[in-house]
DNA sequence: GCCAGGATCGTCT
DNA sequence: GACGATCCTGGCG
């Protein structure tokens, strides 16, 4: 995993981050689901221009962007495109790999499918706070790995994005089909035992 | 299983 | 002074 990896479209970013292995400390996890936001994007912090908050976003490809979300849950996303161009991917969803039971004491929840699926629970077990804002994600604590050979054949689906009321139609949603580990049961879908 | 409501605070109007 | 890129709990069926 390296710099250019994020030097391209947003899109694109998202869509390659799912089935990588992303570690903040002892803990880590491959990632199941992604959401895109780009600087053209009403629902992007970015959108209405440069401010102290999302200075971070205009800032070189490979950095961590975090903020408190509804006062309580800081959320992380991956910094794209050129410097000066803001985009970035928010990580929604982690299957759980490594420092599970350290994620089960943050947490407080012992499921394992509670344990990282949705954007605010995957920092709480991770550690990441507000103070990574603007850390390199190619740097410890941070920790990425390319996806393993048996990530690297999921099938990823799109569809709307989730939590937002602007341009929520746009499809930017990534995730593994039919991963137990993501926030939101994928809409289509299937087995039920009979 | 589904839904309504509350927690909580930095950022921008 | 209002508003979220959320999560959890409790009530009801």
């Amino acid at each position: 995993m390296n710099r250019e990896f994020f030097d391209r479209s947003v899109h694109e970013v998202a869509r390659d981050l799912i089935g990588c292995q992303l570690g903040v400390g002892e803990t880590a996890g491959v990632i199941v689901e992604t959401e895109a936001y780009e600087a053209a994007d009403p629902a992007c912090h970015a959108y209405v221009g440069r401010t102290a908050r999302n200075e971070v976003l205009f800032g070189p490809p490979g950095r961590a962007y975090v903020y408190l979300s509804y006062g309580i849950h800081s959320l992380l996303n991956a910094v794209a495109e050129p410097e000066g161009s803001a985009a970035a991917v928010l990580i929604r969803a982690l299957e759980p790999t490594r420092g599970i039971e350290l994620m089960r004491e943050r947490r407080g929840r012992d499921e394992l499918e509670q344990l990282c699926s949705g954007p605010g629970k995957l920092t709480e077990a991770l550690g990441v706070g507000l103070e990574l804002n603007g850390a390199d994600l190619l740097a410890p604590p941070f920790e990425l790995r390319a996806s393993d050979p048996k990530w690297a054949t999921v099938e990823v689906v799109t569809g709307p994005r989730i939590g937002i009321t602007k341009a929520a139609e746009l499809p930017w949603r990534y995730c593994v089909s039919g991963s137990r580990y993501v926030s939101r049961p994928w809409p289509q879908v299937e087995t039920r035992a009979a």
